[in-house]
DNA sequence: TGTACATCAGTGAACGCGCGTTCACTGATGTAC
DNA sequence: TGTACATCAGTGAACGCGCGTTCACTGATGTAC
């Protein structure tokens, strides 16, 4: 990272700027003008890398849902061995807890990509398939379940997923937004509230 | 409503005019400035009934945390005749297509109640006790259905609640941030999801 | 019942701020011959 | 290998915008005597 006249590697930077300021300050505190500064550049530079303000947003928030993907697919690569109920519970439940550690962990990214802050969907086809990518991993699951019969199949799995994800939605946000004083253990309530939904979508023993 | 020179009731004209905005243009719509040229008075008038626009904001979420504690306490002071199961199950469901309803019709304001948008509680005490109240209905509703023994007890009611109000919370965040394609009927959905989470925490019959 | 005067609810001009973004530019880099 | 030149990544000053809010003020209202 030479401090010359050309910075190298400008465009990465300042997406990880971005980022950084997001978790230290929140969506408000992410302004072209602070980006310029966090890189040491000139408050113009980062137009050479970005459209406007929102394409680098867009960007942002884009590496959130790659990153949130990943995260679940490691779930849905991962089938549970045995397929009893409760096997299929604990492994549902630990994708609920991945999940609401991720916005835990990453609540100013989680908000941008989830929340008001988030770009219109019609504006940013890219975005918007990011999501659908990142939702199609649970989705998937479902249907997994369903297909090994641990899962009722009376309904879409599209239903299922829907519910279960606003469950976890749900948690997530309530955190996110500071909404409720924090519990003792926010994975622990989210592996048990999944736990206690699944109790309601599982087929019998 | 004379026009003359004094308004006469400029404070309640000025949270209308902010409500409305707010459900037709979103919270950036309204500012000071918008609520003066709306109510036809001069930018500066406003300022003898609110110390700054943080006060007006909490005056208006204020007024939507009061409708939405008082759409929940018609659940909690009408519990179900029979204490089946099913009706039980019902009653709990009804109460959440109801939340969700509120939300729907209102999303702006929803938003601005539970969203990011939300004022910092520690700096709102009354805002936080209107919050607390509107909260409350659920926690009290649980604890009846305990005393009742249809639903668990071998979790305080607040666990109980807050799974719940994750779901529902989660349903509506989603609705209201336009994150998912609006399903067909919302409402059954919601009644659908909060059963189906019921089905969990019910006593068998 | 009339009047003096404190108080309250408005006015209108203006300030200062931070922001995204544009403009004309300049220095560094890479490539064709 | 050296050089001309197109291209690319930066600079720095500045514009224009909408916003919350302050200031000194004025008109209307109500109350004490």
């Amino acid at each position: 990272m030479p401090d010359s006249y050309h910075h190298g590697a400008l465009r990465a930077a300042l997406l990880d700027a971005a980022t950084a300021l997001l978790a230290s300050d929140g969506v408000d505190a992410v302004t072209m003008r602070a980006l310029a500064e966090r890189t040491g550049v000139s408050r113009t530079a980062p137009y050479r890398h970005f459209a406007n303000k929102d394409a680098l947003l867009e960007a942002v928030a884009a590496e959130g849902f790659a990153t949130l993907q990943a995260l679940l697919h490691r779930f849905t690569s991962s089938a549970p061995a045995a397929t009893s109920r409760t096997s299929e519970r604990d492994h549902f439940a630990e994708m609920g807890a991945a999940y609401v550690r991720f916005a835990d962990a990453h609540p100013a990214h989680y908000r941008l990509m989830y929340g008001r802050d988030a770009l219109a969907r019609s504006a940013h086809p890219d975005l918007h398939d990011a999501a659908e990518a990142a939702y199609a991993e649970l989705v998937r699951m479902v249907a997994d379940a369903q297909a090994r019969g641990t899962v009722r199949s009376d309904a879409p799995p599209e239903q299922h997923a829907y519910i279960a994800w606003g469950l976890v939605h749900g948690l997530a946000s309530l955190l996110v937004d500071g909404q409720m004083e924090r519990p003792d253990n926010i994975e622990a309530l989210a592996r048990h509230a999944v736990a206690t939904l699944l109790d309601g979508l599982l087929v019998a023993d």
